[in-house]
DNA sequence: TATTTAATGCAACCTTGTTGCGTTTTGCAA
DNA sequence: TTGCAAAACGCAACAAGGTTGCATTAAATA
């Protein structure tokens, strides 16, 4: 297996990521370290950095897909395979919720791999009008 | 308000739609009604159909966005907001299962006008390898 | 059957994401 | 500290999915 090595650009995503308080898309986070690296290079990070358990891939109500760093997930016991999230339909971010586990019976025939669950709406900062 | 009119090709995808067991998308679709009309006019189909409350339009977990007949919503009395999926791995259609109620409780000050749950996994016909 | 305007076709364009390849840089070990 | 393998990078080119503008065609109603 490759060993990881650690690049500005990688560090640059990576802060981005984890000081947002909402989930990132590609786009977004190629504006914010413009200049540092190429567009191409973003993609190789961010698949870089899913690949190492260090960010989550969000797919939004409207398809797009955006980055999160999960705080209540930690790097040692790997991904939590139940994601709540809550994307506001007004300002389009994405955010975290407070992990918890949803149950839910399917035949036996349905193999679950994973449960993801989106709720969209108005988030609180949206709602201040 | 505009009234909306009826075309060959409206109702070929609808019909399409409707008589596949699974969620399809925009390039399966077009597929299936192809040199009956344009890529585009596909497309402007499927939104007429979404804001007609005829199909549900439904994105994936790897984000490609698929339209569905929704069985278990009637024409008259809207959409239903609360979507459950299943969603293959494997083959990666999307199957429509039972609605059911999802309960959540979030703070007040989201407000929540849609619920989105998608299981990924193995769908039955997959399994049987 | 005539008229209005919804729906279409076509061409051009944009965004998001991918691939190949030659070059640069990192991390480790001599 | 220096040398080296390969991880990471930049660039160019490409592909898929989706959108827009505009002139043309065809539904529905009167």
């Amino acid at each position: 297996m490759s060993t990881p090595r650690n690049t500005k650009a990688k560090q640059a995503v990576l802060n981005e990521i984890n000081f947002s308080g909402y989930a990132l898309s590609q786009p977004e986070i190629f504006n914010r370290v413009q200049g540092m690296c190429d567009r191409v290079t973003v993609y190789r990070i961010l698949d870089r950095l899913v690949r190492e358990n260090k960010i989550h891939k969000i797919v939004n109500i409207d398809g797009t897909i955006n980055y999160a760093g999960c705080n209540s997930c930690h790097e040692d016991h790997g991904h939590t395979h139940d994601h709540l999230h809550f994307s506001c339909t007004e300002c389009k971010k994405i955010e975290c919720l407070e992990e918890q586990l949803i149950k839910v019976s399917l035949p036996d025939s349905y193999q679950i791999k994973e449960l993801f669950l989106t709720i969209s709406g108005i988030c609180p900062s949206c709602s201040l009008t």
